[in-house]
RNA sequence: AGACCCAUGGUGUAAUUGGCAACACAGCAGAUUUUGGUUCUGUAAUUCUAGGUUCGAGUCCUAGUGGGUCUACCA
């Protein structure tokens, strides 16, 4: 593929263990998400990730789902993750997994710990305990419940298990060492009671295990060899391995890299959920959510995240990549595969005096020069067209290209104009422009030997569509909203991040556009048909505008 | 201020593991262009600080500074 051969930290790793014969079978990695909210960018990150590294070196990647808090938890979340995933071009293939499905092995581990004093259970309350955890320069006390014997804490969880014991009544510790400078390994929490039914399991369980009792469990039933995740469960690697190792069963390895950081956005589902709840956003797949349903809404491509996400690389420094860099890779790819159509977002009409009345012709015009397999289509064309307002100035500077009394400009696909005059209503608003044209200028056949030095996009008034357009803009108006602890990010947000403009002029072809359809709007930017209409008029988003080095 | 982690141009990420600090994005300048797009060329800008080891340190050691994470019956 590409000539540079750099490799992140954890590549380094695969490769020294894969050098020592480590894993003769291949690797195995696996992507774990809580189905208890929408996927993002972030967790597209991690899935490049996992599945790259098992395509790169030779291994397997599972989905599994971490479903062990049935009270956020839900199908409809596994639904959304599955597609987001099949979305990007991943593939699980039959391995899909779901931490409920080893409730039974964990509990059979939880047993195995309090047999060999390893755990027990903890009649305190959640105050007591959190009181008893000690601080962070300080060590913990012990809980009176802490030694009590093997027979009976088999007893009192087999019940618990049961449903004897009302929910927060008792918990399942494990048993390890209240003055460790680590919180994590000061006898945690590894069961508590919920009497709830969970989206799989119903309401067979009445405990569940938490997270630290359940996703190293799940790595190592799995046979997991590289467990990757963030960097704020560093400090959990403790016990993930503690327990694996008193357990006695395979020994997966965890290793954390930093999680994406976008600016002007924010990525916590937590925080995103907010954006949703106070109505700021439609959903979670308004275009403007970094979330993997909004960026499909918003027309960014499977190719362009993915590239992004190999891009933005994988270290353990805290980092924050520049949005610009998604947008580069979303050019990059749509400027391949996305055919050019013309689009006036902001029409006003332009008269060709000299062109005959009635007259129209239609003029071949390619789909995308960077692929000659696109194809052409024709564009119709007459006397009365609409063109952009800001493609016209009385009084231009210098380095305006565009139209302007007694100018030259070329139409795009068309012909040579000279501009003759423009009218101004009372208001001084600009309500037509008047030119002639060239006929000898024909795209393809131009033997007028007048040069233009600028090129314009048109639609023919007679022809034209009718449209609405969304234009999306950065969720907030600072790249970091959630740097100052004591502002509330959502005063950073954006109100103008969706402008919705209607009266959109457009060539007529667009009307058979297919929904999620990319489109080159030529001089504009990059635009897709929107999944729903307005009015019975097609819609399209803004995908990211072309990049402008016309700077006044 | 207990433990753990991190520190390289504006932003990210590399540096054959101790041997001339580079790549991308962003910026700037120019060429090409029937999209002020694309493409191409050029350009400026980098190793947190102080010691130490070494012929040689971005890399190893010590201390400091700065930043992050951790005290949920969330994951």
């Amino acid at each position: 593929m590409s000539s540079k051969e750099s490799k992140n930290f954890i590549e380094l790793i695969i490769e020294s263990d894969l050098a020592e014969g480590k894993f003769p079978e291949g690797i195995k990695t696996r992507f774990p998400p809580e189905p208890n909210g929408y996927l993002h960018i972030g967790h597209a990150k991690s899935i490049v990730l996992n599945f790259g590294l098992t395509q790169k070196y030779k291994g397997t990647t599972n989905l599994r789902f971490d479903d062990t808090n049935p009270e956020t938890e839900s199908t409809e979340y596994v639904e959304s993750i599955k597609r987001d995933i099949k979305w990007l071009g991943y593939d699980w293939e039959e391995r899909e997994y779901y931490t409920s499905d080893y409730f039974d092995q964990l509990y059979d581990f939880a047993t195995k710990l309090i047999r060999g004093g390893l755990a027990y259970v903890d009649d305190s309350n959640t105050e007591t305990i959190q009181s008893q955890k000690g601080a962070v320069g300080q060590a913990g006390t012990e809980s009176p419940y802490r030694n009590r014997s093997v027979e009976e804490n088999l007893d009192l969880f087999e019940r618990m298990k049961a449903g004897e014991f009302q929910e927060g009544s008792r918990v399942l510790r494990a048993k390890i060492d209240m003055a460790s400078p680590n919180m994590h390994m000061r006898d945690p929490v590894i069961y508590r009671i919920k009497r709830m039914p969970h989206h799989r399991t119903g309401s067979r369980w009445n405990i569940y295990p938490m997270y630290d009792f359940a996703h190293g469990q799940s790595d190592s039933i799995e046979e997991i060899t590289h467990s990757l995740c963030t960097l704020e469960f560093e400090n959990h690697r403790p016990l993930y391995n503690w327990l694996i190792e008193k357990l006695g069963i395979y020994p997966s390895r965890q290793i954390e890299f930093a999680r994406l950081n976008l600016n002007y956005t924010v990525m916590s589902k937590r925080k995103l959920l907010l954006l949703v709840q106070k109505g700021l956003v439609s959903g979670w797949d308004d275009p403007r959510m970094p979330t993997i349903s909004g960026m499909r809404n918003r027309g960014y491509s499977p190719a362009s995240i993915r590239a992004f996400c190999e891009r933005v690389g994988i270290a353990k420094r805290d980092n924050v990549i520049d949005m610009s860099l998604l947008e580069f890779c979303v050019r990059e790819d749509l400027n391949k595969i996305a055919d050019r159509r013309m689009a006036v977002l902001d029409p006003v009409k332009l008269i060709i005096e000299n062109y005959p009345e009635g007259q129209e012709e239609w003029l071949p015009a390619e789909n995308n020069p960077e692929d000659d397999s696109a194809g052409s289509r024709e564009l119709p064309f007459s006397k009365e067209l609409y063109i952009e307002r800001e493609d016209f100035m009385e009084d231009p500077p210098k380095k305006f290209f565009r139209l302007a009394p007694g100018r030259n400009v070329r139409l795009k696909h068309a012909y040579i104009l000279h501009c003759t005059g423009f009218e101004r209503d009372e208001k001084g608003r600009l309500t037509e422009v008047r030119a002639t044209y060239y006929p000898d200028s024909r795209s393809g056949s131009d033997i007028s030997g007048i040069k233009a030095k600028g090129t314009l996009h048109w639609v023919s008034a007679k022809h034209a569509a009718e449209g609405v357009v969304h234009m999306y803009d950065r969720l907030f108006k600072v790249p970091e909203p959630l740097a100052d602890k004591n502002v509330d990010f959502l005063e950073y947000f954006n109100e103008e991040s969706h402008r919705i403009i209607k009266g959109v002029k457009l060539e007529p072809s667009l009307t058979e556009a297919q929904s999620l359809q990319p489109f080159q709007f030529l001089r504009k930017g990059y635009f897709v048909r929107n999944t729903i209409e307005h009015n019975g008029l097609p819609v399209f988003n803004m995908t990211v505008g072309l990049r402008d080095s016309w700077k006044k």
